[in-house]
DNA sequence: TTCCTCCAGTTTGCATGCAATCAAGCCTGA
DNA sequence: TCAGGCTTGATTGCATGCAAACTGGAGGAA
């Protein structure tokens, strides 16, 4: 198993709650289970802690990262400033049948969001985030903002939303696709910043994890 | 030797180009260097190769980071997202005393420019910037700014300005201090973003290094 | 009872050793 | 002479061993 998937697999677990916020990290556990040494597993921990998904305490060893009601307010104003800025950069950028295929996954979402399916609905909003995201033509950029992303997922996309909020959500998505179809920067972004900044206090005020 | 120092010691080599941006990066040099052994010492560069300092040739070895010059249009883009957002949630949180501080550099930065003395002027204006995003009451975007602002500090705070350029960043430095002043964090984003945007583009033209 | 001290078991951090991989020079055949 | 394959030395990636540090609990003093 090449180290880079050692990382990522690891990564998955944290972000999936597999491996529950707080807990403890055994190396020797971890080891027998992905068949390793202590000794590239030692490496990825070092990684998954420099990306914030674990905190290591020097010859106490390593945690997994637990999100503060602080770190959640932080890691959303973050998210609005990459993906504001990620919008702004996509929309001169971003090609035709990208805009097609978001304009699809927004129909697609509006149609869950009908249904009051909110695991669909979550779905397909997250694919939209990330093609704006990932349009942005920017390589640092989109790896940052998978990065911190990655930190807040479940709490963004599980968190339940009250009907009022989940309608202005709908409208604002509306809005955005509005303003990438005009390829409307600046107004894609300011879109985005109070989108992620409604999302970012819905989640605080929820208690931002649900675990 | 702590292991957060190895990673700090080693970085400081890469950003200030005491290891040539390309080069191999011998291992066991390294560790002689370091008094470490080798293990501390890959734990290292696999962390500085999850930050974009180093790049990781499987079965061939670590080479220090080379800025081509998409990396610098990336990292100017992200930095200008970054420091514009910080500086708009910086005018509601920053104190007086913080806003003075960095009033009072402005002063030293204008004196030094009047002087043209450029690395005195580039070491006022970092510590400008730098200032401004510590009081954004953000760690999480201190903590990616600092690790995006290294990856170009010497290209960003080596490139030789022309006058024109060099009496434009004044200027807009004014406007900046002007807004933080007043508080006004809109302005403030938007005059970082267009400084931002400005200097990428000097660098840019200017090769982007020098080195 | 409560607090402190000490000790055994466990875990971490690092050094080292070994197999696999790679770079480079040499030999062979044309 | 030159191209291609092979072999040698060096380097990487990983497993393991060992000393230092921590955890938790038992025992004793106040």
């Amino acid at each position: 198993m090449p180290h880079e998937e050692v990382v990522a697999r690891i990564r998955e677990q944290l972000i999936e709650g597999h491996i529950a916020p707080g807990a403890r990290i055994p190396e020797q556990e971890l080891c027998r289970a992905l068949n390793i040494s202590r000794t590239p597993l030692r490496e990825a921990l070092k990684v998954l802690a420099a990306e914030g998904h674990v905190v290591l305490l020097p010859n106490r060893g390593a945690r997994a990262a637990k999100l503060t009601i602080s770190d959640v307010r932080e890691l959303f104003e973050v998210s609005a400033a990459l993906e504001s800025a990620a919008g702004e950069l996509a929309c001169p950028r971003i090609g035709d049948s990208e805009i097609a295929s978001i304009a699809a996954q927004h129909d697609n979402m509006v149609t869950h969001f009908e249904a009051r399916d909110m695991p669909a609905y979550y779905a397909c909003n997250r694919a939209i985030h990330e093609a704006i995201v990932q349009a942005c033509g920017n390589a640092v950029m989109i790896g940052i903002y998978e990065s911190v992303s990655a930190r807040i997922r479940r709490a963004r996309y599980i968190t339940p939303m009250t009907e009022a909020h989940w309608r202005v959500a709908v409208l604002e998505h509306e809005a955005m696709l509005n303003a990438l179809q005009r390829r409307d920067g600046p107004m894609l972004a300011m879109i985005l910043k109070t989108h992620l900044r409604h999302k970012g206090r819905e989640v605080e005020r929820a208690g931002y994890a649900g675990d």
